[in-house]
DNA sequence: GCGACAG
DNA sequence: ATCTTGTCGC
C-alpha cells in the first residue's frame, strides 16, 4: 500500500559513523556540523551521544568531532583526543583547536535524512483522522520500551476495558539504530514495537508520548496509529510543545497553534499530557486515559513500563 | 548566565 | 531513557 511507510528502518547511527568518518586527517568538525549535514543542527547533541558511547567501531575518527567551541573536553578521554589530534598536526592550546575555521571540514557528502523524516512526519499528520472509530474500544493497550545501550526492550500490555484485568502482554528486543532526537522519536521506538501492534478491532493503543501535541503533529502515537492503521492515543510524562491553560487544575486544556490539541491530567505532582493519535477524538482520548489513570498514568502504560525493565532486567542478569 | 524539546 | 546511595514519606 502506502510505500512510504514501509521504507526499511533509518540507521542514523551507522550515518553519523559514517559522515565523521569523512573527515581527514589534519581537519577536524563540529558536532553541529555532523548534525547539519543529516538534515537538523538540533540533532547535535545526539551526533555528540553517539560519537561518546562505548559500542562505536574503534575506527571511527571520533577524535575529529570537537565542540562548536574548538574545545575537546577534558578527562583521560580528552587526553587520548588530544594526543591523536596532535599527531595529526591539529594545533591545540588549553584543551581547545587553534584555527578552527581553517581546520574545520564541513562539506559532507551525504543525504540530509533527517529532512526527509520531517517530510514523513508533515505526511503523517496529513493522513492522521482525529475522530472517533465508530467501535467504542474494548481494551486498553499499553505500549513502552526500556534500554540497556544499544539495545531495546519493548513492552505492551493489554487491559480489559470492562473488568480492568490485564488480559494479554508481549515483548520484543532488538538493537537501535536511532538515538533519541527529541521531536524524532518515532524512529527510535517504532522498531522495536511494530511487531508488538496487531489490528486487533476495538483495541487502541496508548503510546507513552504525544500524539499531535507534537511540532509537525505528527508525535510518536500519531505516527504508530497511521503507519500501523490503529487507533492510538499519546500520553506523555512532559510536555514538548503548546501550553497549559491552567497549570494548577487537575484538569486542564493545551493549546498549540491557536487551538486545544490536548489535555493535562494532573495528579499531585505527576501529570499525563494526553492528545490524540489516530482514529480517536481528543474526547475519547481524555476519557481512555482519564478512566485508566492510576496514579498519574494510565494503567496499561504502567505495566508496560514495567515489563519492559523486567525483561531488560532478566537479560542482563 | 541563558536556554533547557517526548523517551 | 539510564547512571545510582541515601533519604524522605506514606
Amino acid at each position: 500500500m502506502s510505500a512510504c511507510f514501509s521504507e526499511k528502518d533509518i540507521d542514523l547511527i551507522g550515518l553519523i559513523y559514517e559522515a565523521a568518518s569523512m573527515i581527514p586527517s589534519g581537519m577536524v568538525s563540529t558536532y553541529g556540523d555532523i548534525a547539519a549535514a543529516l538534515g537538523d543542527k538540533k540533532a547535535s547533541r545526539a551526533v555528540g551521544d553517539v560519537l561518546s558511547r562505548g559500542e562505536r567501531p574503534p575506527e571511527v575518527p571520533t577524535h575529529r568531532v570537537v565542540y562548536s567551541t574548538g574545545e575537546i573536553g577534558r578527562g583521560p578521554a580528552a587526553e587520548l583526543r588530544a594526543k591523536r589530534l596532535d599527531e595529526e598536526g591539529i594545533q591545540l592550546r588549553n584543551g581547545r583547536v587553534q584555527g578552527l575555521a581553517a581546520a574545520r571540514f564541513a562539506d559532507f557528502d551525504i543525504e540530509p535524512v533527517l529532512v526527509r523524516l520531517r517530510k514523513e512526519q508533515d505526511d503523517i499528520a496529513e493522513r492522521a483522522v482525529l475522530r472517533d472509530d465508530p467501535q467504542e474500544p474494548c481494551r486498553i493497550a499499553g505500549l513502552d520500551v526500556s534500554y540497556q545501550g544499544d539495545d531495546a526492550f519493548a513492552a505492551v500490555s493489554i487491559m480489559d476495558r470492562r473488568t480492568g484485568e490485564i488480559v494479554e502482554e508481549r515483548t520484543s528486543r532488538c538493537k537501535v539504530r536511532f538515538p533519541y532526537i527529541p521531536t524524532y522519536l518515532t524512529y527510535r521506538e517504532l522498531p522495536p514495537l511494530r511487531s508488538l501492534v496487531r489490528d486487533t478491532p476495538g483495541t487502541v493503543y496508548l503510546v507513552d508520548g504525544h500524539g499531535v501535541l507534537h511540532p509537525r503533529r505528527a508525535g510518536i502515537a500519531s505516527h504508530i496509529g497511521v503507519a500501523l492503521d490503529v487507533p492510538t492515543v499519546g500520553a506523555a510524562k512532559s510536555l514538548l510543545v503548546g501550553e497549559v491553560d491552567d497549570v494548577e487544575a487537575e484538569r486542564s486544556p493545551i493549546r498549540l497553534g491557536g487551538e486545544v490539541a490536548g489535555c493535562m491530567l494532573r495528579h499531585g505532582r505527576k501529570a499525563a499530557f494526553v492528545s490524540p493519535g489516530h482514529r480517536t477524538s481528543l474526547r475519547r482520548a481524555v476519557a481512555l486515559c482519564s478512566e485508566a489513570l492510576q496514579r498519574g498514568i494510565p494503567a496499561p502504560l504502567r505495566r508496560a513500563h514495567e515489563l519492559a525493565n523486567e525483561v531488560r532486567r532478566e537479560a542482563y542478569a
